[in-house]
RNA sequence: GGCGGCAUAGCCAAGUGGUAAGGCCGAGGUCUGCAAAACCUCCACCCUCAGUUCGAAUCUGAGUGCCGCCUCCA
């Protein structure tokens, strides 16, 4: 098992990671919420925790990693009717489609999908717990409350402070809602809404108390990871952590890590400003590869800036490493001294991509040890499985050729050695013609598949 | 108004006390029958001003610029 540093938001530091159960880890992500498809900012959280995920286990960890759907809230009720379809129907083409995004990018499915209206009885169940507590009240008009003045902590994930919450609370007088930080866990249905039955009548959940629900009742009281981007800490978070402690008395969350912004021209990509770019658009002009490769040459808490020629820089140099392990070596020969080289790139990749994931420093070792393999003329495989962990798909190095090709191969350096240069051309046509390419070097040449 | 973050070469981007990784673009070179690729060399007064220190891109203070959260948001 190796160490894992992480930087945590509740503590604003990097830490040493230690899971609650030796060897195990339960990880949380905020999914989306079903009602259009997803853009650039969601393609970065979830390639950077697909790459976590391929860290930890790497590292020696097994992983539980529950991602969840919200299938139920304002915009989904309002643009489903506006479309005239059922929600449910309306937030299944969400899904459908945002699985199809994420499989395009080469993201492990999560091992767990949970839907908010899947879980209502624990949300009811939560919910029941905290009005029993006191830390919660049921207005006249049915909606149910969190009195956040009653919980202690608050504000400990966004350093929020409950009375400048209140000074400067934005939010016009709602009804029944005691204090101007409260939230709301339970609203009762308005006509023509879905709704479900509660105690306090028909309704439905209030956003952030579906991930309290499902993160417990799939990883636990407690959870290693809770991710998402950084726009979650407040309010989201922050509550998601005062309900779930209010009821189980217990620490929600050991490790919260959150994702920086994909910006353009430095304003945050978002539905509301129309700056955004969905992912299968994207995906339409530029390969996904490309795409991931773009996500994580920086770090993923910095922002990013999007551009299109970004991304397509980001295209070329990864093409270049690549190039490196397709490229097959006619003379391969290790020394101690080179092995040493790959070694110590190896080690600073480990230490890289597990400090605080820096898949941005751990991408720049790899352009070190490209040039070492094509330096030596060694084998690609330590690159190989460098780029697999970042979740790349990476041919096969230690392919071996159809006989019929390896004599063309020896044929065609034969023809060259003894300057025959028309039948030496004559044979790299037929063998381009069989989508092998050869390049010739000091010491011999080599050989890679047309397109990889 | 409150809280938080960012500012490194033409562009992108690592680096949290010891005289600036990496990539793209550009220039020159090596190799070479051709082709392709690769390799080598070159390209940074780390936003400003003070301060701490033997030593700061890295720590402290002030300033400037930009962004985010406080309302749905990945």
């Amino acid at each position: 098992m190796k160490p894992i540093y992480i930087y945590n938001t509740l503590s604003r530091t990097q830490e040493l990671f230690t899971p609650i159960v030796p060897g195990h880890i339960g990880f949380y992500t905020c999914g989306v919420t079903v009602y259009d498809y997803s853009h650039i900012g969601h393609a970065r959280v979830y390639v950077t925790t697909d790459v976590m995920r391929r860290v930890l286990k790497a590292a020696g960890y097994t992983v539980t990693y529950v991602q969840n759907f919200t299938d139920i809230d304002d915009k989904i009720i309002h643009r489903s009717a506006a479309a005239g379809i059922d929600y449910h129907q309306f937030t299944e083409k969400y899904i459908t489609a945002y699985k199809e995004d994420m499989a395009a990018l080469g993201i492990i499915p999560a091992d767990v999908y949970p839907r908010a209206t899947d879980y209502l009885s624990s949300m009811i169940g939560m919910i029941e717990a905290m009005i029993s507590s006191g830390n919660a009240y049921v207005s006249d008009s049915g909606d149910v409350w969190f009195s956040v003045a009653t919980t202690p902590g608050y504000g400990k994930l966004s350093r929020k402070k409950i009375d400048e919450l209140i000074a400067g609370a934005r939010v016009d007088a709602v009804v029944g809602k005691r204090c101007p930080s409260d939230f709301v866990l339970w609203k009762s249905a308005k006509p023509g809404e879905p709704n479900w039955p509660s105690p306090w009548g028909n309704g439905r959940p209030g956003w952030h108390i579906e991930c309290s629900a499902m993160a417990r009742d799939l990883l636990g009281d407690t959870i290693d990871i809770h991710a998402g981007g950084e726009d979650l800490i407040f309010p989201h978070h922050e509550n998601e952590i005062c309900q779930s402690e209010t009821v189980t008395q217990k620490p929600f969350v050991n490790y919260w890590i959150h994702n920086g912004f994909v910006t353009i021209k430095d304003e945050k990509m978002s539905k509301s400003l129309g700056n955004f770019f969905t992912i299968r658009d994207v995906l339409s002009t530029v390969p996904a590869a490309a795409l991931r490769f773009f996500l994580l040459r920086s770090h993923y808490r910095s922002p990013l800036q999007y551009s299109i020629e970004g991304i397509h820089e980001a295209n070329t140099a990864l093409e270049k490493l690549l190039n490196t392990i397709t490229t097959h070596h006619h003379s391969p020969s290790p020394s101690d001294d080179v092995g040493r080289l790959i070694a110590d790139c190896t080690d600073a990749y480990w230490t890289s991509i597990t400090s605080d994931f820096n898949f941005a420093e751990g991408i720049g070792v790899c352009f070190d040890l490209s040039r070492i393999i094509n330096t030596y003329s060694v084998s690609s495989a330590p690159l190989a499985e460098m780029l697999s962990i970042l979740g790349f798909d990476v041919p096969d190095a230690q392919e071996s050729l159809p006989t019929d090709i390896l004599d063309l191969l020896d044929a065609r350096w034969q023809a060259k050695l003894s300057r025959n240069f028309s039948e030496a051309d004559r044979l790299r046509n037929l063998l381009i013609e069989k989508n092998i390419i050869i390049e010739d070097t000091k010491d011999g040449y080599r050989w890679k598949r047309k397109g990889t």
